[in-house]
RNA sequence: GUGAAUGUAGCUCAGUUGGUUAGAGCACCAGAUUGUGAUUCUGGGGGUCGCGGGUUCAAGUCCCGUCUUUCACCCCA
């Protein structure tokens, strides 16, 4: 027999995991909800022709293709076989793929419903993606995304409610120690015209965003190899290296862009999140204003946001951006989105190394009802349904086994209270309820354990 | 896609210059204890040494291939 094993970058996940991804999977949901965002779900697969495209060359490379049902090679071309080219075959026998993000299916939902969505749109999805990337630490084949956008609208309320957003998750997730950066595409790109890069303003992005990885020399010879000239690269480093108060850089900013029209509009826009975010009573505590701050990915247009945890060797767990033209490569140009979302598996990393997991996330039934012989046991099946009846999780163990077996099982399983049934218990009515945890027991009756716990 | 490491019991790992029947801890099962778990003691089960080939009188150990997992780069959450 073949040992089995799993597909390679994909994980189980066993309840005590599944009570941790859910304690903060509840509360970002939560969160979202508050803010008025609704749940939206859209299939594991779409059509090729959905995702192809959208991701770049190296994104097309990594989806997970569907092989056609029925006989796929029937129609295939015998010279594309012949000549083994991938490529054009794949596109034959393969018209499915698994989603690659959650942004380019909502982005269809949204072109495919237009009449029907109520703009400005708020929504949230949290499901699994797939890429065919080769697995690292921290990075999967199968992961979730918890995404939440808004589209149809302009106004910077929605950037000052993702701060707020943010703030609130992390407050409820017990994390105190974290920063919020704060960019905007209009600054980077008027840094790029400071330095006479609007060229290759991409490879500038790229380079500077990796800033605090690898530091200020390995960037500065990428930024060499990339094609920036000496001057430029002084140029950049000499705002990127302003320190000082999001006020000081504000009004720093404010002569190094004089004219820059694009650096401009970041700054007021930048300004203008801060100041709704402080009208909606909002802190800026957590909030930095990092002018490095660039996240690769070039179709965000306006706000750019990243959030790390301090002291965690873990990448970013949350991030996001404006992007002014989410449905145009659906054909329904025009219409402006804000989003972003939460890395749960990292922050399940961070968590975990923090500490910060509450202990009921690690508990599981309430009250085990133990007992000898069948009299015993039916009477635990009736107590059983009592208890349930008030929202106690119970369970009777299922097989007649000695107390030993039974509490072991207890025990294991982290149940909180076993309640002993045997013959004395049954003609008395005071039940024996021993705490786990401590190994304390009591006699009370069914209704006194019932208001114990109800 | 590029480069490197790794693989021995369910898990974490020992295993000498190639040399008897491959070990430990944890976990698991049973008993000590016929009304009490997590602590203690005793006993037990469990291995195609990733897979395939080669060298050798002899391979967990050396060589080649392959797969897996992990790490770094690219990119990304």
């Amino acid at each position: 027999m073949e040992k089995p094993t799993l597909p390679k970058g994909t994980r189980d996940f066993g309840p005590a995991q599944m009570a941790k991804r859910q304690f903060i999977l509840n509360h970002i949901r939560q969160v979202f909800q508050t803010y008025g965002f609704l749940p939206l779900e859209t299939p594991a697969m779409e059509n090729l022709s959905t995702l192809t495209g959208k991701y770049g060359e190296e994104g097309d490379q990594l989806l997970f293709k569907i092989l056609n049902s029925g006989d796929f090679l029937k129609e295939a071309d015998t010279t594309l076989m012949g000549n083994r080219d991938s490529k054009s075959l794949a596109s034959v026998i393969s018209e499915k793929g698994l989603r690659y993000d959650l942004t380019v299916p909502f982005a269809r939902y949204v072109v495919m419903n237009r009449h029907d969505i109520t703009f400005p749109f708020k929504r949230y999805q949290i499901q699994p993606v797939w890429r065919a990337d080769r697995p690292q630490k921290g990075r999967y084949r199968e992961f979730y995304q918890c995404d939440a956008d808004v589209v149809g609208t302009d106004s910077l309320l929605c950037e000052a409610e993702i701060i707020l957003m943010i703030t609130e998750v992390f407050q409820r997730l017990n994390i105190a120690d974290y920063t919020i950066k704060l960019n905007h595409r209009g600054i980077l790109t008027g840094l790029a015209e400071v330095a006479h890069a609007q060229a290759n303003e991409s490879s500038l992005f790229v380079a500077i965003d990796k800033l605090d990885k690898i530091g200020e020399d390995k960037v500065r010879d990428e930024l060499l190899t990339r094609g920036i000239d000496r001057e430029g690269i002084e140029r950049v480093f000499s705002v990127l290296n302003f320190k000082g108060t999001t006020a000081d850089k504000q009004s720093f900013l404010q002569t190094q862009f004089a004219a820059s029209p694009n650096g401009q509009k970041g700054l007021r826009e930048v300004a203008e999140v801060l100041m709704l975010l402080q009208r909606y009573g909002g802190t800026a505590e957590h909030v930095e204003f990092d002018l490095a701050l660039a996240r690769g990915l070039s179709y965000y247009t306006g706000c750019i946001f990243e959030v790390k945890i301090n002291h965690v060797a873990i990448g970013s767990v949350s991030g996001g951006g404006r992007y002014d033209n989410l449905t145009g490569m659906f054909g329904m140009p025009g219409v402006s989105g804000v989003g972003f979302s939460f890395g749960v598996d990292r922050l399940y990393d961070a968590l975990e190394e923090l500490a910060a997991f509450p202990q009921e996330t690690t508990r599981s039934t309430t009250v085990l009802l133990a007992h000898f012989d069948e009299a015993t046991r039916t009477f635990a099946l009736g107590a059983a349904a009592r208890l349930r009846a008030r929202g106690i999780a119970t369970e009777v163990y299922p097989d007649l086994v000695k107390i030993k077996k039974q509490l072991e099982f207890a025990d294991k399983k982290k149940v909180r209270f076993t309640v002993v049934i045997g013959a004395d218990e049954l003609t008395s009515g005071q039940l024996t309820v021993k705490t786990m945890e401590t190994g304390e027991q009591q006699k009370m009756t069914l209704e006194e354990l019932i208001q114990r716990l109800g």
